[in-house]
RNA sequence: GCGCGGGUAGCUUAGUCGGCUGGAGCACCCGGCUGAUAACCGGGAGGUCGCAGGUUCAAGUCCUGCCUCGCGCACCA
């Protein structure tokens, strides 16, 4: 180990920028993953960031999580690779690329060209590499992004494709409707996050719609917010256990407003809880009904002729339905089996005809009704009320207001709309899900439990398809007779286009290195068992898919890197935003369960939301964004990371605010930098070598602060183990500042400006030196920039390859008694401000009474204290009483009810003599027998003493007492150290070398007399070539102290 | 609407199995200490522990309902 150099200024983004350069020099990062090469592996998996967006402050949350997490495990001798990734795929893509190219819907696309469209994708997905390459390296997030996975890449895709047919072997995956919502203006249909987006509150005509029976008189009345779905009208659905009533109208109303209406004589059916809500009639009931009577009567089509049969036996009939309630509309649901999920679930359950009546334009399609075909279906409202009423099947219309999605693109009211699509059978598999997330260990446990688990439970199949442009093509090819098949590989691809072409059809080129993407593999046409003609199905796969891979394609498994892949799966530990529960964590999951039959993550730390200062969510609308870079370069990225990981628990929404950064910054780091200064200065002065430098003989002061660092330790690492990370780092915090800081260090430096290197000097040097160099190790991975400067000046490697620290022997007695001695001096402060004694005055005594030997302690005590000296005083009683205090766990538990008589009754006792009668044997109170055990003796300072009692670890009662009186001799050293003190400060304001000498006066008025020894300290301590001290008033600078005035100059 | 997680001093937060006077930090005020730093120490002020009930001798803590914020799901006919 070197001798230390001085530690210089503080800079926190000088020294981290020079640190970032020498890493990359040395390759530190490397070295520190092989290092550790035949250490147990602990396999970690980067979530895909996608660099068409730019890195912001939370990003710099979650890579601080993993890159803290990796550092540690690696510390600890674990093998922790970090490979990089990149998610290039999707919507996402593709509408920055649109808004770009000013294309509105997929025709635009479509006529642009599908390549030049997806080149221009491959281009975006970069935008910002760079920043987040800059933001990356910055932050010091080790990470390999020269070697990083990248979901477009061709290997990556393959590895997609072969986890597709995985599933398709294992009839997994199918081929399905699913309403979706829809914008017929891009014609795209959105997921759920982005419907979530364009929510906005409509008020649009609502209708009460006759369906008129046929084999009865009456109507059934049912409720519609979207007039355009009746024509696709095909069922009714009920509730088999709603009670309905049938009505016979017997007067019109008063007032009418609107369409529709009724004839007396009418007869209506309806939920019975809804009636006088619907009805606007005078009625009388006829009879009341079990939904499940209602079921198979068949009514009449609205719109004849729009919906063809087919082989149907249910079309237009009543049907059952448990989800149908009474909350709002008639308790009948118009169903139109392709626009509405439940409708779609339930036609496809009792066999409604699936057919559309609007097209993918969202226009009527031919043949609906004269009136509608061709018009847009959100203009027809009025039309179709129009119709309704002059056919007499309008019942009412009412404006209705509710919340609606809308295209968060074009604003278009989104349409539910049923779609082909592909499916993974997720709900096949259900059970395998929910007992593999049972084994992974999640942080905080609700997530796994609670959100993540729900969402298990009622897991749903997959729809994994988009008809979109930019993504990971669906490697599926079908025939027109509905043949299929699944290609697996770049391999079998070429070996299918090879058969087609030898089977007459004609297909571009296939080379081993085709590329993946549409619209190039859409041009294969493949040959199905039976000689037909197969197309790809035109989709691309969820992005989602590709990230849920990534376990296995970043390696590209199976095709290469079998081993590779053996050796890392599944995944220790994950980490991402708690946004991604129904995202990569289930995507993760689903691939891993369906593919492998095996879990993917063993753990996997979910973080909180970043909001900004005032709880808001930080969103680029509401501007308030935090910039990374303007904490990298104020206060550091250490700083920052420290500030996120001690401002709360991980997995707590964490409001980020500045004034808290600048607070850790000024708290911790600068702390910390000066204490290290401070041994790292003295260190170079004294050439002090911690290898070859003599031991010295050890304080107490040394013993303790090593008991409190392995202290320290101990709580980190089960802090760390649990995921407490905050905790981890607040004790750290603590341990810096108080003890090390402000207690060892204090109470140190005098021991270290000896001139010479006595044994003491020398055992504070090692001890400070090794409490440093450990806490580097033990803060590196959340700081690793400060710890690893510190640690290369300190033992002249990086931090970065050290171990973890053990912990070592801690004395439980040095610990307890140095925390009293510390409670003391407090205590001392305490009563000085109570006394009005100012601290420079000394006390000619102190007296400790009672407690644990503290001797070695006292030299220490006196200086805190200010006091001559300290003595022992025996007789408690002379300045303390005893209380004694009801325990109140123990005697509530006696007394129930009582405890309150028999706590005020303690009161109205004598406490030092009922104390003395406990001591004999237990004493009635209030009835109950009360002993020593159900009570606490406390002491308290009698009255008149300048006094003060504190509890100590062992439970007993230590009081300090300071003498008060006033001597010649204790008035002289007072004002001396008064007049230093002032001087010292003058000193440092005319910024005076610290061996500079200086000439001094002193004009003293109405002040104690100084004794001589007095005045030479002064001199000796303000390093004084020339003094005078006189007895008169002066002038420059003055203070008053006690009454009289000081005036002093310094040259 | 359903589920999950929050709500403790102006702000950030700790609070274990229900039990002693609800602890800290920032900011504020007063005082002190310092060749020791944006540090530190003592004191002060600041709390209906979201609200309302309930259980209990005793509730920040347990139960019920409600309010409110965030997130997720569903937004439905």
């Amino acid at each position: 180990m070197p001798v230390p150099s001085p530690a210089g200024e503080f800079d926190p983004v000088k020294l981290e920028t020079e640190l970032l350069a020498t890493w990359k020099k040395e390759e530190t990062f490397s070295e520190s993953v092989q290092a550790r090469k035949n250490g147990d592996p602990f396999i970690f998996l980067e979530g895909p960031p996608t660099a068409n967006g730019k890195p912001g402050i939370h990003h710099v949350v979650a890579r601080t999580y993993k890159d803290l997490v990796c550092r540690w495990k690696t510390m600890q001798g674990r093998f922790v690779e970090r490979k990089g990734g990149w998610d290039t795929h999707g919507l996402p893509v593709e509408i920055e690329v649109q808004k770009k190219l000013g294309l509105k819907s997929n025709q635009d696309i479509i006529e642009y060209g599908m390549e030049a469209f997806n080149q221009a994708c491959r281009e975006s997905v970069w935008t910002y590499e760079g920043a987040w390459r800059e933001m990356t390296e910055r932050m010091a997030y080790w990470c390999d992004l020269d070697d990083p996975y990248v979901t477009l890449h061709n290997p990556y895709v393959e590895s997609c494709w072969w986890a597709i047919k995985k599933m398709f072997e294992q009839d997994l995956l199918y081929l399905g409707h699913k309403v979706l919502p829809y914008c017929p203006s891009t014609g795209t249909s959105y997921s759920s996050h982005e419907v979530a987006l364009g929510y906005k509150e409509v008020e649009e005509p609502s209708v009460y719609v006759k369906f008129k029976l046929v084999e009865d008189d009456a109507s059934i009345l049912a409720w519609t917010t979207t007039p355009w779905t009746l024509p696709g009208n095909v069922g009714l659905a009920v509730g088999p256990d709603v009670e309905y009533v049938r009505v016979k109208v017997t007067k019109n109303p008063e007032k009418w407003e609107g369409h529709g209406g009724a004839v007396v004589g009418e007869e209506l059916i309806l939920a019975k809880d809804l009636f006088k809500e619907v009805i606007r009639h005078h009625c009388d009931e006829i009879e009341v009904i079990k939904g499940s009577q209602l079921v198979g009567m068949a009514y009449e089509p609205l719109f004849p002729g729009a919906v063809e049969r087919g082989t149907s036996k249910t079309a237009w009939t009543v049907i059952p339905a448990d989800w149908v309630t009474t909350t709002d509309g008639t308790g009948v649901v118009h169903t139109a089996v392709m626009y509405g999920e439940d409708d779609y679930n339930l036609g496809m359950e009792v066999g409604l005809p699936a057919q559309h009546t609007v097209d993918m334009k969202g226009c009527f399609m031919e043949g609906v009704h004269p009136d509608l075909d061709g018009k847009y279906v959100k203009s027809c409202d009025d039309i179709i009320i129009q119709y309704l009423h002059g056919q007499s099947l309008l019942y009412r219309e009412k404006m209705y207001v509710h919340d609606y999605p809308h295209c968060w693109r074009t604003g278009d009211p989104l349409l539910y709309y049923a779609m082909d699509s592909w499916f993974v059978r997720m709900t096949a598999v259900k059970d395998k899900l929910i007992q593999f997330n049972n084994e992974v260990e999640w942080a905080p446990n609700w997530v796994g439990e609670g959100r993540f688990g729900e969402w298990l439970r009622n897991v749903k199949d997959w729809a994994i398809s988009r008809e979109r442009f930019w993504g990971t093509p669906l490697p599926v090819w079908r025939s027109e007779e509905g043949e299929m098949k699944c290609i697996g590989s770049i391999e079998e691809l070429q070996t299918e286009v090879e058969k087609a072409n030898q089977a007459g059809f004609e297909n571009p080129e296939c080379p081993a290195d085709v590329d993946l993407h549409r619209p190039i593999v859409d041009d294969f046409v493949l040959v199905s068992n039976s000689g037909k003609p197969m197309q790809r199905e035109p989709f691309v796969m969820d992005c989602w898919f590709d990230s849920g891979c990534a376990s296995f394609a970043q390696w590209h498994h199976p095709f290469d890197g079998g081993e590779t892949f053996e050796n890392n799966f599944p995944i220790d530990y994950i980490c991402e935003g708690v946004d991604q529960t129904r995202g990569w964590f289930y995507t993760l999951l689903a691939v891993s369960t369906t593919v492998f039959d095996s879990i993917c993550y063993k753990s996997c730390l979910s973080l909180g939301l970043i909001l900004d200062a005032e709880g808001k969510k930080m969103s680029k609308s509401r501007g308030n964004i935090v910039n990374p870079w303007d904490h990298f370069n104020r206060e550091g990225a250490d700083a920052t990371r420290w500030y996120m990981v001690t401002a709360g628990a991980p997995w707590n929404p964490l409001k980020f605010d500045a004034n808290g950064l600048r607070e850790t910054y000024g708290k911790m780091f600068l702390t910390l930098w000066n204490t290290y200064k401070f041994h790292a200065d003295y260190a170079a002065l004294d050439q002090f070598d911690p290898l070859t430098s003599p031991k010295g003989v050890k304080a107490p002061l040394d013993i303790w602060i090593e008991s409190r660092l392995n202290e320290v330790i101990e709580e980190t690492n089960e802090h760390f183990a649990s995921w407490d990370f905050h905790k981890a780092g607040r004790c750290i915090e603590n341990f810096v500042v108080n003890d090390l800081s402000n207690w060892y260090v204090r109470r140190s430096r005098r021991r270290l400006w000896e001139e010479s290197a006595s044994q003491d000097k020398l055992a504070c040097q090692h001890s400070l030196h090794h409490v440093l160099s450990t806490l580097c190790r033990l803060i590196a991975p959340i700081s690793p920039f400060m710890a690893d400067s510190m640690h290369r000046n300190l033992v002249g490697t990086s931090v970065h390859l050290a171990d973890w620290p053990e912990v070592g022997q801690k004395d439980g007695t040095v610990l307890a008694n140095m925390n009293l001695v510390r409670e003391l001096a407090e205590a001392g402060r305490k009563i000085r401000v109570e006394h009005k004694r100012r601290q420079r005055l000394p006390c000619a005594q102190g007296w400790i009474v009672s407690g644990p030997d503290l001797t070695e302690y006292h030299e220490i005590l006196a200086e805190e204290l200010n006091v001559e000296a300290i003595g022992l005083e025996p007789d408690l009683n002379r300045f303390q009483k005893t209380e004694v205090h009801p325990n109140r766990r123990k005697l509530g538990a006696k007394c129930r009810q009582d405890l309150p008589k028999v706590i005020s009754a303690f009161d109205e006792l004598d406490h030092e003599t009922l104390w003395s009668e406990l001591q004999i044997g237990a004493v009635m109170i209030e009835g109950y027998e009360v002993s020593l055990e159900d009570v606490e003796r406390r002491r308290s300072e009698r009255e008149g003493f300048a006094a003060l009692t504190i509890n100590a670890h062992d439970g007993s009662d230590v009081s300090l007492v300071l003498d008060m009186k006033d001597t010649p001799a204790l008035l002289s050293k007072g004002l001396a150290r008064d007049i230093t003190r002032r001087i010292q400060a003058k000193r440092k304001e005319m910024d005076l070398a610290i061996e500079d000498t200086i000439k001094l006066h002193v004009w003293m008025n109405n002040a104690p007399a100084l004794f001589q020894h007095d005045i030479d300290w002064i001199v000796q301590e303000t390093r004084a070539s020339e003094h005078t001290f006189e007895e008169s008033e002066g002038k420059g600078d003055s203070f008053e102290v006690d009454g009289s005035t000081i005036w002093y100059s310094v040259q």
